[in-house]
DNA sequence: AGCTGCAACGTTGTACACTC
DNA sequence: GAGTGTACAACGTTGCAGCT
């Protein structure tokens, strides 16, 4: 907003300041084309994808992050200290990693020493022990690949087996090839107004592509859409994973995984039918804090039993529920929208949650 | 007890797909 | 082309838990 600035202000060359080299490693940085491919992104991007230090952290911190694999203690000063030390060079090398070792990590500085501590190690080692056994979604969405988040993490994980199977995914590859068909087909069809053929010749000629093309297209759309792929599974997505597995990160992983004895199973075909989908249709949004559970449970809850959860309210929201400390945008937005709100209570009753109180006083979720 | 890191949550910015 | 809906990513705030 060029309108804000002081009148003074200066203009400020990012690439210029840094010398055009990633300030944690010195490697070249560049700008990446956007999604769209129609314009350069706003952000620089270090380009050593494999070696800068900066980048790894990032990645050991999102691996382990909730959604992911969940491996409580290990956060962003913890990843940047076994980055520092040199005792991982990869997320998953947190699996060879002696508790004793990590217990010992100095998170504070040589003159102010300050231990990680054996409690906090002994916590990420379990953590880690249950990971081994965590669903496909979550290890999808831990290898921190591009443009995958939980959602498209859980659409790969319902339509795959395992992660090799994601690597050779003949799905993803039908919907890069899709794409490709469609934009081709668009390009050649007779009847464009935007560029209409200028001989008989030429209109015969693409009149025959077209119709090859379409025929390529209907086959592979009868194809994917038997897997009732949602739209957040589109080309830009697809081509990401498959550049993701031909990558040495990719297949380093997927070696490190075999060797370590992980493989982590999806496409179960879970879905419950009838009775046991009550919430079919459904898509909620929560707000605030829960008392009987965590957002991530509640959200897990509600997919199970076959409805939708959203980040933010739109129309399209069946119902937001409100815990304590509720966000006043999302409050806003219902209101506007007309969007039924819930008590956590009413949230519960809808999930035909029964208030079981256990030894832990926790509510038990009949999953 | 004080310090520090992490977890949980909300908000904001960017981008894309779809609809009208 | 504008508007709408949604996802990803990054960042800020607050409260809790472990360490010294």
């Amino acid at each position: 907003m060029p309108e804000l600035r002081p009148r003074d202000a200066k203009p400020f060359n990012l690439f210029e300041h840094v010398s055009g080299r990633c300030p944690a490693c010195g490697g070249p940085i560049s700008r990446q084309p956007t999604q769209s491919g129609q314009g350069i992104e706003v952000a620089w991007r270090c380009d050593n994808i494999a070696g800068c230090p900066a980048q790894l952290i990032r990645r050991v911190e999102f691996f382990a992050q909730r959604a992911a694999l969940d491996i409580e203690g290990i956060g962003g000063v913890a990843a940047e200290k076994l980055v520092e030390n040199r005792m991982i060079s990869s997320p998953l090398d947190l699996f060879d990693l002696p508790a004793h070792q990590l217990a010992a990590l100095n998170l504070g500085t040589t003159d102010q020493p300050r231990v990680f501590g054996a409690k906090n190690a002994a916590k990420v080692a379990a953590a880690l022990e249950r990971a081994r056994n965590l669903p496909l979604a979550r290890w999808i969405l831990a290898l921190g690949i591009p443009n995958v988040g939980e959602t498209v993490a859980r659409h790969l994980a319902s339509v795959h087996q395992s992660l090799s199977g994601l690597a050779e995914s003949p799905i993803l590859r039908n919907i890069v090839r899709l794409a490709e068909l469609r934009a081709r087909a668009a390009s050649v069809n007779p009847r464009s107004r935007r560029n209409p053929p200028t001989t008989e010749t030429e209109r015969s000629q693409r009149e025959k592509e077209f119709s090859a093309l379409s025929a390529e297209i209907l086959r592979i759309e009868k194809s994917l859409g038997k897997l009732k792929l949602g739209p957040e599974l589109g080309p830009v997505v697809a081509q990401s994973i498959i550049d993701y597995f031909s990558s040495e990160a990719g297949s380093a992983a997927l070696r490190k995984l075999r060797q370590l004895g992980i493989d982590p199973r999806g496409g179960t075909g879970q879905a419950l039918k009838g009775s046991a989908m009550p919430l079919s249709g459904k898509t909620f949004v929560i707000t605030g804090t829960l008392s009987s559970m965590t957002r991530a449970e509640a959200a897990d809850a509600v997919r199970q039993r076959g409805g939708e959860v959203a980040e933010s309210v739109s129309r399209k929201t069946s119902f937001l529920v409100v815990g304590s400390d509720p966000g006043e945008t999302k409050l806003r937005d219902a209101e506007k929208a007309g969007v039924k709100k819930l008590s956590e209570e009413q949230f519960l009753a809808m999930l035909g949650v029964m208030k079981q109180k256990g030894e832990s006083g926790q509510t038990h979720l009949p999953l």
